[in-house]
DNA sequence: TTGTATGCGTTATCAA
DNA sequence: TTGATAACGCATACAA
């Protein structure tokens, strides 16, 4: 026998399939005796629900749908770590693809979850997205979605974000008021709203301060190498930065080693300040200062809400999570 | 209407579901006309097939489990970043669960797996798992499982691993070659297999060239904080250890706090050699001598065995990856 | 309290 | 080339 069902049991029991059904799942009008001996049976049998079937026939796939950009080490764990424990509790399972910041990708990835009729859909759009058109149609099916660190501007949709400009004016200030007077701004790839976003708050605060933005001090790299190689290449300036805003652990990484490599000292001749998931920070020495932006905390927020919204619909928010984003002094600024 | 399926499709052309679905499937014996016109609706109404439906009926699942104990940002990421890309390729999907290090849960996640009909399982077991009873079922149902990583000694499964104890002598070798003296062996919870095998490949290299392993010089750590505090007290020890063989880029990591804080200079105060995925090394200065067992290796390798195993159910295989561990000579040591 | 009948969306089998 | 039918495993409205 391939696989112990309901009529197997039912058959053994010279009952209906559908009793059965009722008795495994404690439904109240059937009989305690009955219940005991399918249980007992079910037991025995070595029964298990067939998962598929059940959720075809409710309509729902008991899958929430996770999609980033590109998996790597930084933030995107703490994220995965924390959703996946809440959406085990809630009994869902973590279904997980990667964009590989391809929007054709992203909308392909789309389809499936609807093709998996996900109950709902947590989002780091890929670099290529400008809106929320693909969403459209999941949204119409009343399926949830909320979006996290990377989003669209303005589309309405619910999202778990920081105030990225303010945050940054922040780590910025920190740095212009302890006297640094060559602020290099490390951002990630240009198009991203979040890159966008953190680089104004960079300028906002250089501005603020009376100081002029420098382009030749403003970095954009696709990735960490790239983060190592550009801002490499700044300290051999003639006149390098004596200071640094980095606004992901990514790039901060890339940074670390084109510093290493320089041989430049912190603070003295480089001093940073980050914006970091708030580990990689303590990696070195001295340790980073940064603003913690959490994975976990983003992660549970965003679970969160879409929990949320699975039970009530209506429950529309956007979520800021500024209060959860303390400047955090190490050796570095 | 909630969403479109074949019957619709049917009903608009006044023909058979069963046309549709051929049609749809590019069946040869279904008129180009035909198709042509099914094609067009399906179009012009958004028809997504229905996974859930499909699935259900060909009973598989076009999703692949994949177990770990605890997502974090070493290792892992690159594991995951693999096998998904691969598996997305081949038009599966990924489905993620953490054990927490727990058999209870990895257990019962095996019952969701089979409640699921995944096609297939990637695991790295849980410290608790001691043996692969609660895989037989799946297995008997067919279902390939690949470990990697963590696994389980003389499991009989196919599996993805090093000569942990062989990597760890050419390791330890290394720091004894270069004369250092007194080194400490820093390795992660003491009950897992590939814990126990890094020891003995420690232990068998300073057997090896007339050390005697002294145990205060051997750290057993649960996670990076665990590892920071027991190696950090070591280097306050009257008799610190000159050189450290670290088992993770976890522990690595911990490893470094304690160095950072206690000041030590690598490598003159205290050399390193680690087994690593081949990123983190690269973070630190100077840069961390290592053995690189690449997560992307492990992670392609484990994937494209599942899907041997899945074409063809007999080829059972263990693979050895010790080809693809060479000793990367950084600063450290 | 239990049984009967039906359907979720799809496809394989058989018949036409 | 197409249609009718049944079935995958389960759950529920309804009948008894």
């Amino acid at each position: 026998m391939s696989r112990i069902t309901i009529k197997d049991i039912a058959k053994l029991l010279q009952i209906n399939p559908s009793t059965v059904s009722r008795a495994l799942k404690d439904h109240p009008d059937v009989s305690p005796e009955t219940k005991k001996s399918v249980r007992q049976v079910a037991d025995e049998l070595g029964y298990q629900p067939n998962f598929q079937a059940i959720h075809f026939r409710n309509r729902r796939s008991g899958l929430i749908g996770l999609i980033i950009p590109e998996m790597n080490m930084f933030f995107l764990p703490s994220v995965i770590q924390a959703i996946e424990e809440t959406i085990r509790k809630k009994g869902y399972n973590l279904i997980v693809f990667q964009s590989n910041d391809s929007l054709e990708r992203e909308v392909e990835i789309v389809r499936i979850c609807q093709g998996f009729s996900v109950d709902g859909l947590l989002i780091s759009v890929s670099k290529e997205t400008q809106d929320t058109e693909h969403f459209r149609e999941l949204e119409e099916d009343g399926t949830p979605i909320v979006f996290f660190d990377r989003v669209v501007q303005q589309s309405g949709f619910p999202q778990i974000v920081i105030d990225d400009k303010q945050v940054s004016v922040i780590a910025v200030e920190h740095l212009i008021k302890k006297g640094y007077q060559r602020i290099c701004g490390l951002f990630d790839k240009p198009n991203l709203s979040i890159s966008q976003q953190r680089y104004r708050g960079y300028k906002q605060a250089m501005e603020n301060h009376g100081r002029k933005v420098a382009l030749e001090y403003c970095i954009f790299a696709d990735d960490m190498d790239m983060g190592r190689v550009l801002f490499g290449t700044l300290l051999h300036h003639q006149e390098p930065p004596d200071a640094l805003f980095v606004m992901s652990d990514e790039l901060l990484a890339g940074a670390m080693q084109a510093i290493n490599e320089k041989g430049f000292l912190i603070p003295s001749q480089i001093a940073i300040v980050s914006i970091s998931d708030g580990k990689l920070p303590y990696f070195f020495n001295p340790g980073i200062t940064h603003i913690r932006h959490s994975g976990a905390i983003v992660g549970n927020m965003a679970i969160d809400l879409l929990f949320q919204l699975l039970t009530n619909p209506d429950y529309v928010q956007e979520i800021n999570l500024d209060l959860d984003t303390p400047l955090v002094k190490l050796g570095s600024a």
